[in-house]
RNA sequence: GGUGGGGUACCGAAGUGGCCAACCGGGGCAGACUGUAAAUCUGCUGUCUCUGACUUCCUUGGUUCGAAUCCAAGCCCCACCA
């Protein structure tokens, strides 16, 4: 099977800058190729995984990589797939971000192998010490306002109702241009990975090198399809919030549970776009999950596989003791270290002792924080949805000393999934 | 700059003097059923000292026994024209 075919029956193919028997065919000598990553976060997302198979794949199949980390565009923001601009970023938080990212990606692609590491470079490096006038002289004269305006992207903007785009957006795919033309004269880099959405970002940077240094020159984009649910959900996100590879940012355990709660539906699928299983191995899950359901193999196999990628064997252990202890039903037998290593990254406060002991657990739901309000925590209480230390509770009642665990921790729980650690402090 | 329309809870959207903490839909949160699935059904979704009280319907003043609803001024948004 040739790398390209491999991508396909992966998911990983939606379109490229030339046909598809041509680009197979160029994937089978080594490339230099480059996808972008956006320093929005201090860390990537899962939302990031399509680009990092994609990339792993093409590495282990010999090709160069280069992770192209826009600090420079992270400051413009890119107008694709977006109604309204986004929210610019300072530069200490870029280039913090940026050590994270690389953190990150070190978990999927090899950047100290000796013979073909992949390189990280950050398109700030080359726009940094452009002023105005040389940028607009010798960067804006290769641009031509027609593609420029003809651009998804910028049509969807300057059409919609409300908010109009503003110059420094619509300078991005200059910017985000110009990047690959400097990828191609200094590393020689002839493929651009991306996500569907970046289809216009990356045919301004084919048009730029072909109008600039010729039509001959053998330069590419690829574009994988943005991964959605069987519900039509963007994929990573989790009650909208990302799901973060910092375990600061999503805790081990989430991370496992985000994948282990896949739906049926997308489940194979999930297996092949973000593992590197065979496809005999894939086909047996697949007949595991028409047969038993219920078993949810190839969720659990996908989770763990991630898990693993993401956070080690150490990672994947904790949210697996976690997922076991959550599901599994009591708190017997378990020490307050135990929970505070289990729920290391769970929701949490601490109070002081006299202000839990004697309180209603009404109050203690809404000074601790769990809760936003007491009629909130009215509600759930009334609802029947918490739970104290693992245990249903119906009503209202004052808090004694025996309900906390080692006597210094109490484990709120609202609903089945969402746990709150509260540690009385002396 | 001119003319017209509009600002209601997380979002959309009713309500145009008392029956309004405000119909309805979406979303969210719980409950039942389940496989930590999907679908479905049920309840909740301003705050509190919670069978009642309090603070809300862009802001500020006013009319009124009583205003989200009427009046005035201001702020903001949208459409068409220039």
């Amino acid at each position: 099977m040739t790398l390209f075919q491999t991508l396909k029956s992966r998911h990983l193919v939606e379109a490229c800058t030339c046909d598809e028997a041509q680009m197979e065919k160029l994937l089978e000598k080594p490339l230099t190729v480059y996808a972008g990553f956006d320093p929005t976060a201090e860390c990537l997302q899962a939302g990031n995984f399509v680009t990092i198979m994609t990339l792993a794949h093409l590495q282990r199949a010999g090709h160069r990589i280069i992770a192209l980390v826009g600090g420079a565009t992270g400051m413009i923001g890119d107008p694709s797939g977006r109604a309204t601009e986004r929210t610019l970023l300072t530069e200490e938080q870029v280039h913090r971000n940026l050590e994270g990212i690389k953190e990150n990606l070190s978990r999927f692609l090899k950047f100290d192998d000796p013979l073909n590491p992949a390189l990280l470079v950050n398109n700030y490096d080359w726009y940094k010490d452009y002023t105005l006038i040389p940028f607009l002289r010798q960067i804006g004269t290769l641009f031509r306002m027609k593609p420029m305006l003809a651009k998804d992207s910028v049509q969807k903007r300057l059409t919609a109702e409300q908010d109009s785009m503003t110059f420094t957006e619509f300078t991005y795919q200059i910017l985000q241009g110009y990047d690959f033309y400097h990828l191609y004269k200094t590393y020689a880099c002839t493929l651009q990975l991306g996500g569907s959405d970046q289809w216009g970002n990356i045919t301004a940077g084919t048009d730029l090198i072909h109008r600039t240094l010729g039509n001959h020159i053998p330069v590419n984009g690829l574009t994988f399809p943005l991964v959605c649910d069987a519900n039509g959900q963007k994929f990573g996100k989790s009650a909208g919030n990302a799901i973060y590879l910092n375990p600061e940012k999503t805790s081990y355990y989430d991370f496992y549970q985000f994948f282990l709660r896949t739906l049926d539906a997308d489940a194979i699928r999930y297996l092949r776009i973000f593992t590197f299983l065979p496809e005999e191995r894939i086909q047996e899950l697949a007949a595991s999950l028409a047969a038993h359901p219920e078993q949810r193999e190839p969720q659990k196999v996908l989770a763990e596989a991630l898990t693993r990628a993401v956070h080690g064997e150490k990672g994947l252990s904790i949210a697996q003791k976690a997922s076991a202890v959550l599901f599994g039903g009591t708190l017997e037998g378990l020490t307050a270290p135990d929970l505070e290593a289990i729920f290391a990254n769970i929701p949490s406060a601490t109070l002081p002792r006299q202000a839990i002991i004697g309180h209603s657990i009404l109050d203690i739901l809404a000074s601790s924080g769990f809760q936003k309000s007491k009629s909130e925590a009215r509600r759930l209480l009334q609802g029947g949805g918490l739970s104290l230390n693992n245990q249903r509770v119906g009503e209202d009642f004052p808090l004694t000393p025996a309900h906390l665990i080692d006597n210094r921790l109490l484990l709120l729980r609202s609903g089945k999934k969402s746990y709150f650690l509260l540690r009385a402090a002396d």
